[in-house]
DNA sequence: GTCTATAGGTGGATAGAC
DNA sequence: GTCTATCCACCTATAGAC
């Protein structure tokens, strides 16, 4: 029997943080309670408040960790030295496997809902843009010299529109329950990006 | 005096919808209340109650006044008999308004909380969206027959990537408190559909 | 149409026993 | 670390007077 059969334990923090990164991508912010978190996890409210003394300690802790490991991801792949090309495919896939899940990028959700964040969690949800943009301006620049992309302009521009289109389009494929809607976006998103590109005029 | 001037009246209803519309496109569905409502009103919670029985009703009637305006808004645009190009431009204008004024898209804020809505809620907003891609893949259609765009693939697909990439672009202008970042991603967009595109290799 | 008064529920949070 | 018990604020909603 190990640790993580049962419902206490040392990693209740950890737990506690995947329920609730779970249900904020579903139900947002202000949809969910420790209520919630209390009856997934088979204990009281109260005990949650041991390991989160505030809902608002809860989220900034729960952003800083997100943002850890999308850092974490981003870095993996860096480090596995693929192209620009495919480095714009992995940042991509990261978001698919998201959505195939039925979730809604954790970022997204706290951006719809920002007006009524504790500014703690506000500050998190910034650093998580900026941090995406930065990394993708990056590669966007790589991969323009090496002639893999074509773009007018700046490459932060460029990679602002991709992170807005990412997360709109995750958002209108959860609403219609539709994966695809998310897929073919995206497709679309990174074709713009390729030289010689064929135009087709018609093809119906 | 006219009646406008007033606190109390026949206008209540019209006056009840519109700040709920504006609490909803800062704050979400979960994120206001009757008494936010009341208070900017100088009426009691109940008094609202008369108006709109629940607040799955309020809601309800709110997005269906939503839609019908903004589908009086598409009609508009059609009836000034601008050309594809023209027609997009006033599209993207529509949401360019409600960004500049700090608020999202009244849809985009309620496809964030999607889950927890009322249903009769969550259809008026999927008819929203509908409307929304139904009306751009006819534009779209249109320009590319007399070649004002260019684009592979359906027509629907592009519209609804369009639509996707515009809430996007308004969740995080919003967010950064940044209208730029909407103006520049939807230019972005609407470059894209364009034929004889300048390919620029760099321009730094 | 708006009020007072109130019901019944849930929210986040705390004290103190174990 | 988790419990019981409890607090208080706020929520949506209703009854009935005016």
């Amino acid at each position: 029997m190990d640790k993580a059969a049962t419902a206490r334990g040392p990693d209740s923090a950890r737990r506690i943080l995947d329920l609730a990164e779970r249900l904020i991508q579903v139900r947002g912010y202000n949809g969910f309670s420790y209520a919630d978190i209390a009856e997934a996890m088979q204990v009281t409210k109260a005990s949650l408040h041991y390991h989160f003394p505030s809902k608002a300690e809860l989220g900034r802790s729960l952003m800083a960790r997100y943002l850890q490991g999308f850092l974490k991801a981003l870095a993996d792949i860096d480090q596995q030295a693929k192209g620009p090309t495919q480095k714009l495919e992995s940042y991509v896939a990261l978001y698919a496997d998201v959505i195939a899940d039925g979730r809604m990028c954790l970022c997204g959700m706290l951006a719809a809902e920002f007006a009524t964040l504790p500014v703690p969690v506000r500050d998190e949800v910034l650093r998580f843009f900026d941090a995406n943009e930065a990394w993708l301006a990056t590669v966007l620049e790589h991969g323009r010299r090496d002639g893999q992309f074509v773009f007018d302009g700046r490459a932060i521009e460029v990679a602002r529109m991709i992170v807005a289109s990412l997360e709109g389009a995750m958002m209108l494929a959860r609403t219609y329950g539709d994966v695809k809607r998310f897929t073919q976006a995206s497709r679309r998103l990174l074709a713009q990006l390729r030289p010689l590109r064929r135009r087709a005029a018609h093809r119906t």
